[in-house]
DNA sequence: ACAAAAGTGTTTGGAGTACACCCATGA
DNA sequence: TCATGGGTGTACTCCAAACACTTTTGT
């Protein structure tokens, strides 16, 4: 319950959290529930919050994450704010700001930060104010979110498709702790539109120094188990 | 003269303007005069402003470039905001804000932007209350700016290197409107910190379309005289 | 004539791309 | 035994990099 000496309505922070479910990219959204003239009216928004007075951004972008997922050291970077003076002028929009944060709000210019998350940790979305869930990032599209979140997404997806091009480990961070080398081609072709070849996806993997096999297959598959490979941080 | 109904105080833009005189990178900066103890304290900072309540980022932007420089379309690209509370607690920077905003100031988030102009251009640098000068970006790491703009400057150059590496014909933004094709490969080589073969380079620009030669070459040289180029938009 | 930079081709190695078959496993 | 994806090698093309000499012009 945000009070007024201690948060700064001025500014907030937007997170667009990345999950991949071993075939699409995913979005995390939370449940919005707004009570217009008796009626209730229910829409999905980013998670974020306006910044404490006392706070760095990157730390606030920290505080949502850890608030709404309960984990910490999760990729966050800043890629874009968002200022236009009508981006919280829709009354919808300004009715559910005025009932959650009990604070006079007027413009508010928003920090955007994207995260990458591996979607297969068991994260606790549903506490008593919040529940949050995966949407398809292509679905988004035909969705009306809250604010200005829809074109807020859509540059967190370009940002995140080029930052990946250019930094192609973090894909790691998408991909669970152990992976086959098919669920890393999977992602890597999501994320750059492609459909890569499989033997040279083998053979631009095997370059890769940092990448591990063990001595593991995956299991519960219906055919051959591939085999199963980590990531190790540090070139040698 | 800003006054407090006109002007949002929590919101600023900084703009990094980089321009290139035929040898090194440079950085526009303003001049700043801070009258302490009866003590004349001479700095530099970005060109920056707190913004209109009722402006856009981007616009707020242009304006801060437009009454600087007197120019319109010029390339402008946001990069990063920077929000550490502490950022404005330096007595120095608090008085002078308080100086030329007439405004109580608190903590300003800012957004910082890149802008890259053709240095040729003859530009009214100093207004009556306003002056300006370009530096070598290598000599800023010892100079000491107002605020956090020594940080906000290193940033805004690695941005603008990446960005001239995945977009090549920004670097016509920074070349005057005829140029020749040394001119060309120094400043590639000055932002991407290489020394490139003349043979190749030539090679390699020969192949772009969109790089026509004119009937001219340069003036006043001791030595044979380059061919010029113009730089022509859309690729046929 | 000399100093200074302009302008010009060829060779080589590495990276990316296209392409098809046998193997291991669970049902 | 069959269906499903796992795993593997070769040939070709293209781009990047290395490398040195002649030409033009002003002084």
């Amino acid at each position: 319950m945000p009070n007024s000496t201690l948060y700064n309505p001025h500014v907030s922070v937007d997170c667009v959290v990345f999950g991949f479910d071993g075939e699409k990219l995913k979005v995390l959204l939370i449940e919005r529930s707004i009570n217009e003239q008796n009626e209730l009216y229910n829409d999905k928004k980013l998670p974020g919050s306006i910044i404490l007075n006392d706070e760095n951004l990157d730390d606030a972008a920290s505080r949502v994450l850890n608030e709404l997922t309960g984990l910490k050291n999760i990729y966050l970077s800043q890629y874009k704010s968002f200022g236009n003076p009508n981006r919280t002028n829709n009354p919808r929009d300004i009715l559910w700001l005025e009932n959650t944060t009990h604070l006079k709000i007027g413009r508010i210019v928003t920090v955007a930060y994207v995260a990458l998350i591996k979607i297969d940790r068991k994260i606790v979305f549903n506490t008593e104010d919040t529940s949050a869930n995966w949407y398809d990032v292509n679905e988004i599209n035909n969705m009306q979110l809250a604010f200005d979140h829809n074109q807020i997404i859509e540059n967190g997806l370009q940002h995140i498709r080029h930052r990946l091009d250019v930094e192609p480990h973090l894909l790691f961070e998408l991909l669970p702790r152990k992976f086959t080398i098919s669920q890393l081609r999977i992602l890597h072709d999501v994320v750059h539109q492609t459909r890569s070849d499989v033997r040279n996806f083998q053979k631009k993997v095997a370059q890769m120094s940092n990448l591990v096999m063990l001595d593991e297959v995956e299991e519960g598959v219906p055919h051959r188990a591939a085999r199963l490979y980590k990531y190790k941080k540090k070139a040698p």
